[in-house]
DNA sequence: GCACAGACTAG
DNA sequence: CTAGTC
DNA sequence: GTGC
């Protein structure tokens, strides 16, 4: 077939590139080996609009056999390339979007000419290291020559790549419903300076405590190209152009690489914050102060936001309804739905009919067909349906309760009680657990978030009390609030230490709850660690208050590890967890396994109960973040830019 | 047809 | 082991 | 439910 392909038959690029890939599968296809498109996810342009030539088969043959996996639609979320010979106009149309400025940043735009520039880099072969899986680790392979991908010959859209050097981050423009909304500039842990915790606006400076590095001002060309590749200059190549069957194009545009399998990648999100509801006054005030942020963000993204607002409402509606049943195959429908959302959320052109819906990377068939529905009918019959049920909303009602899951929530409507106080009475005879004691007794300021200030102000008060049992402590605030965010679902406390002079920590985790509970920071417990007394790994669950009349009650977490996992849960605990899903599903696809203490190769599990590890595996890294994005081949993300859950 | 992250605590 | 949560 |  790969003769008859040239000469006779016409092909249409999606004809094609199932044939590649039958090809590939089918070990017909050769793949000669250094694979320098690895780990890109390229989105070729063909020149040919509906019949491809000659070049736009070659180029896709080219990519697939050097390890490229191909977009047959273009998917902004996993894409890490786009290739077009075509003008910013044509290519926008083609892709579906408005404007080659709403390509997000991390996807590198290049030309033809672009490909021919790496198999004259590397066409030849290169130095590869050997994974644990006794393969040769072409994934994390450096192949410097990708990052030229703003050289005028080699890149696309010149405009664009100005455009982002220009901006400071240009974070897609993420859409958030809330009222409150607001973007904000600045991605950095904005703290917000002044007292109220109203909430509403308040003015936001930089990093506090000790926290992060500040982000680099220079970013959105940093989170391009800053990739997986630290410290190695983009090589020029040797040769300008051409490869080994020669194809040199102009064109231009492109690039990125993480290719993340579909989340990972770079993600440019600079946080924008949405004020969601705090609203509580209490008086809280802010200490912190920190530069003005570099980032101003505001970018540029023409759409603003929810062009598809109404379809994402839908969309939310059908995750509730199967997140509310107890059923596993709910619970991936649910699943599948909440991806759908971020997709779409990041989807710049408003979805006209099913069909535009269905090329959105994760919209399957019958979401497609629901879309489609809403937008002929005004609704989806399906939603209607299950929503006039009531269970739902009881399960809502009831998840609400910290401890209650969804499993809880339905027996609990099975058995008739369908409100709070139902469940106070012990309607039906259902018990409550004490950690559902106490998340009925907080019902409201469990369910509330608080302003970033808080979540500091309370930390600041925590922070002294640990150091006061052992000033070497390492003690961090981790989650929402090391990504910047204004407003804290809890607070997360990440505590370690060093071990260079001999001791540890063991027992301090005892001290600390005790010491907490004394301050009358800590006031109910959901949680205790297995082993507080010894262990130097544990983790405390609880709610805290600032020791002041009228404070609302705060959840808290603390974690406690030894100082070599300190990376690896530095990762885990700075999320997203859409982000850490991400990762990790990753690192499992290219044979380790990642978990909160590290990286580890060669773990294997029992195929039955996967949960269950058959052989434990070695770690790789686990002392420093930057190490695990590094052998995952995942391009470096500061902590705000780790955003991936809506 | 299978995977969709991986781990800890409560009971 | 299941449920709930991070 | 979706993608491979
Ligand atoms: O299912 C989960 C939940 C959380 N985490 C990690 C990432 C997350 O950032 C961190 C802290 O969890 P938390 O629930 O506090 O989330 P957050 O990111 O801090 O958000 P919020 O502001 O709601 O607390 O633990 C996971 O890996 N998986
Ligand atoms: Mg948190």
């Amino acid at each position: 077939m790969p003769k008859d392909r040239k000469v006779a038959k016409k092909w249409t690029a999606d004809e094609y590139i199932d044939d590649l890939f039958q090809k590939k599968d089918a070990g017909k296809l050769p793949m000669p080996n250094p694979p320098f498109f690895l780990g890109m996810e390229v989105f070729y342009l063909p020149i040919g609009q509906d019949v491809l030539r000659d070049i736009d088969m070659k180029r896709y043959e080219r990519l697939v056999s050097r390890g490229a996996v191909l977009q047959r639609r273009y998917d902004p979320t996993t894409a890490t390339h786009i290739v077009s010979e075509n003008g910013a106009k044509v290519t926008a149309t083609r892709l579906g979007i408005n404007s080659v400025l709403d390509i997000p940043e991390h996807i590198r735009t290049v030309n033809g000419a672009f490909l021919g520039h790496l198999v004259s880099c590397y066409g030849s072969g290169t130095h590869v290291r050997t994974l644990p899986n006794g393969r040769k680790d072409y994934e994390n392979a450096h192949w410097p020559g990708r990052e030229d991908f703003d050289d005028p010959k080699l890149a696309a859209f010149t405009e664009r790549i100005k455009k982002i050097e220009e901006i400071p981050v240009a974070p897609p423009p993420q859409v958030r419903r809330r009222h409150g909304e607001r973007r904000l500039s600045s991605p950095q842990p904005p703290a917000r300076s002044d007292t109220e915790d109203e909430d509403e606006d308040p003015r936001f400076k930089r990093n506090p405590t000790k926290s992060r590095q500040l982000p680099t001002p220079s970013q959105s060309s940093d989170i391009i190209s800053r990739s997986s590749s630290p410290g190695l200059p983009p090589t020029s190549s040797p040769t300008p152009y051409d490869d080994e069957k020669a194809d040199s194009d102009p064109l231009a545009e492109f690039y990125s690489k993480a290719r993340e399998e579909a989340e990972l990648g770079l993600n440019d999100e600079s946080e924008f914050v949405d004020y969601t509801n705090h609203g509580h006054k209490r008086g809280v005030r802010t200490i912190t102060h920190t530069p003005p942020s570099v980032w101003s963000v505001d970018n540029p993204r023409p759409t603003a936001s929810c062009l598809n607002q109404d379809i994402i409402d839908e969309l939310e509606r059908l995750h509730l309804i199967h997140s509310s049943r107890p059923f596993e195959e709910d619970a991936w429908r649910a699943f599948s739905y909440k991806k759908c959302i971020r997709n779409i959320k990041n989807h710049p052109i408003r979805i006209k009919n099913g069909n535009e819906a269905r090329q959105i990377y994760g919209v399957g068939e019958k979401t497609a067909s629901k879309i489609n529905e809403f937008l002929t009918t005004g609704k989806i019959s399906r939603i209607t349906h299950e929503l006039s049920k009531g269970d739902v909303a009881a399960v809502k009602l009831f998840t609400g309760i910290y401890g209650v899951g969804s499993h809880t929530a339905y027996n609990w409507y099975t058995l008739g009680l369908r409100t709070l106080e139902d469940v106070r009475r012990g309607k039906g005879g259902v018990k409550l657990s004490p950690c559902q004691e106490t998340g009925l007794k907080f019902y409201d300021d469990i369910n509330l978030r608080m302003p970033r200030a808080e979540a500091e102000e309370i930390f600041l008060m925590i922070k002294p009390i640990a150091l006061a049992i052992d000033p070497k402590l390492s003690v961090d605030i981790m989650g929402s609030f090391r990504r910047g965010k204004a407003d804290c679902g809890d607070i997360d406390i990440l505590i370690t230490r060093p071990i260079h002079d001999g001791k540890t920590h063991a027992g301090v985790m005892a001290r600390l709850w005790a010491g907490l509970h004394k301050a009358r920071i800590l006031t109910e417990d959901l949680a205790l660690p297995s082993n507080m007394e010894d262990s130097l790994e544990c983790t405390y669950r609880g709610l805290c208050s600032l020791p002041v009349p009228d404070s609302r009650r705060r959840r808290i977490d603390i974690l406690m590890l030894p100082w070599q996992y300190r990376g690896a849960a530095l990762l885990y605990y700075t999320g997203d967890d859409i982000f850490n899903r991400a990762m990790r599903f990753k690192a499992g696809k290219m044979g380790y396994s990642l978990n909160q203490r590290g990286l580890y190769a060669g773990v294997v599990r029992n195929p039955n109960k996967r949960t269950e590890k058959t052989n434990q595996g070695n770690i790789v890294a686990s002392e420093t973040e930057e190490e695990i994005f590094k052998i995952l081949g995942v391009p470096w993300q500061e902590p705000w830019q780790r955003v991936r859950g809506a």
